[in-house]
DNA sequence: TTGTATGCGTTATCAT
DNA sequence: ATGATAACGCATACAA
């Protein structure tokens, strides 16, 4: 029911192809044209339809997002809604749109390879995907347009990230420079880029100290609450008097445990964590963490992707954001000698 | 680059139209042809495209998820991402995809004019949508199938919402029966429909239970953490023994407000939340709550709109879920006679 | 049960 | 500067 290019034509006594160079905003259209084309066109508010258009010109300005269930469980951390409002914001003022996709592990593959041929995007975004997963093979062989977000160790592939290890590893020194001893680490899962570098960073720092590397000051943790909580618990046992822990949303978990064990924060034990996500400031006391900022990620993610789209040109790029240490009160210099 | 119909069709010796039948699996395909074009659609791992099926059908699989800027704000509450979950849960099982669209003000009506009328959706999901907002009147005339997450006024349009009114009443109705006096109120912004809402049930309460209602103990906050702290601190000087804080992120700022202050709760100010969000369960103390379930409101939502596209059959509907009082330590015996 | 022919609403290539 | 016309890849009414 909706008016097509046609109808406009024949209602502004032109043809078609007139009105297809006045929507494309086209050089070579006298101005009298265009204006009574114009005219026609938003009295009518027409919108041309983008199907068509993409069947047309094989370009539909529309960008996929896919975000792996395996970490959406992690839905109640404000990364992911972050990181789409920044997305988002710039798909808007570039006028593209997104198309979401939460992957359940079940339809993955087959979504992944639908996305990749159906011609509905014209490139992909794929976040926390896990390391390894052979689905980035797909990727990068389908010659689609992409980015991961999260680093990913071959150089042939597009990611943005932040510097994980060298965060992680300046969260800790800042514990070592306090003087603290035995410090402890709560990881995020190992198999996600996220998790295995900021551990590796955690190494780092210790190696660089000459602390010993204690396996019993390490637990795997998964992102979650619940995770850093139970984490914590298992680590009370061999007595930290810190712990660097890979994530806000399990710090908090990490700070409730110490909290039923009756430990002070931080004059038992020293929390770092790692996100800055907006509660961390208004935790008691308030969190000592890293800060990335997964909205930026999302803008600058989606910059590069409709670039390449746009450009055709598709060169090899890893993208790495800058991180902050926000020094709050959680590490106070009451434990120093 | 991509295979056609058409080459599948000449790669397994059949016309065109057989091999769409094949994949549209309609009835009239001798099973030996269909397996034979299956054979070579799976060795091809061919794709049909999507945007020239959306052409020639009329119908693209695809919904529009629109969440306003306006609340976008909000998006450290994980009541959005779990409302997408939901609505992608749906969505995967029933072979649809979701276009997400996060409006900003600036952007929002033409945004959704273009929603409307550019064939790329088959329906349309508006959540949060504020109140009398005129873009409601656009949809419905758009005769787009659509539903709003967020109860409307009018009969004449399609929702989904919990019922807010009567669950703000519970809750304030729990606390009176408690043995509260004072009890007070941090509202949600007004003209969004569940601010409102709830603030009605608040009011509601205190009429059935003959309490006078006193404006001094009503605060608007925004839903936001920061906006119940703010609400909190101008209540205290009223010195209210209890809140009803319309939704759980607000009651985390009511939280920390009242602990600055130094008051116990619940001994001093009992609190009750809204939502029952992940981490309420685990604040000190625990969080008495309404729990609604976001993730089922949108699984809910898209199981209508997908019915509505598929059946044709636009009727109007007001869908009300249930919700449930979930009482925790806040609000112990302890303040009772 | 299968094939042929037409149209969906654009863009893009030619003419003019 | 503008118009005619051929794709784009599929669904579908109709014919066989």
């Amino acid at each position: 029911m909706p008016l097509t290019l046609e109808d406009i034509a024949r209602l502004s006594g032109v043809s078609r192809s007139t009105v297809s160079r006045v929507i494309n905003e086209e050089e070579n259209v006298k101005d009298q044209t265009r204006q009574k084309v114009m005219q026609v066109i938003n009295s009518y508010n027409f919108q041309p339809n983008l199907a068509a258009r993409g069947l047309a010109s094989g370009r539909t300005n529309v960008i996929g997002v896919v975000i792996p269930a395996s970490v959406t469980v992690i839905f109640t951390d404000p990364y992911f809604p972050q990181l789409l409002q920044g997305v988002s914001a710039v798909c808007n003022t570039r006028e593209y749109s997104v198309m979401l996709w939460l992957s359940e592990p079940e339809y993955e593959r087959r979504m992944i390879s639908r996305i990749l041929h159906n011609g509905l995007v014209d490139g992909v975004l794929v976040a926390s995907i896990p390391m390894n997963d052979p689905i980035i093979e797909s990727i990068v062989e389908s010659k689609m347009p992409y980015i991961l977000i999260g680093r990913h160790p071959s150089a042939a592939v597009n990611y943005l990230d932040v510097d994980n290890v060298q965060s992680s590893r300046k969260a800790t020194m800042h514990l070592v420079r306090l003087g603290y001893k035995r410090i402890a680490t709560i990881t995020g899962i190992q198999n996600q880029i996220s998790g295995y570098d900021r551990y590796q960073g955690y190494l780092k720092a210790l190696q660089d100290s000459n602390f010993p590397s204690r396996p019993e000051l390490v637990a795997e943790g998964d992102f979650t609450e619940e995770g850093g909580y139970k984490a914590m618990m298992r680590l009370l046992k061999y007595k930290p008097d810190a712990v660097f822990v890979a994530s806000d949303t399990m710090a908090y978990g990490a700070m409730r445990a110490l909290r039923e064990a009756n430990l002070r924060i931080p004059e038992d034990v020293a929390i770092v964590g790692f996100d800055d996500l907006p509660n961390s400031s208004k935790t008691i006391p308030p969190l000592t963490t890293i800060r990335q900022m997964p909205s930026m990620m999302g803008s600058r993610a989606v910059e590069f992707l409709i670039n390449a789209i746009e450009s055709g040109v598709k060169s090899t790029q890893g993208i790495i954001m800058d991180t902050e240490l926000v020094v709050r009160e959680s590490c106070g210099a009451s434990t120093m000698e």
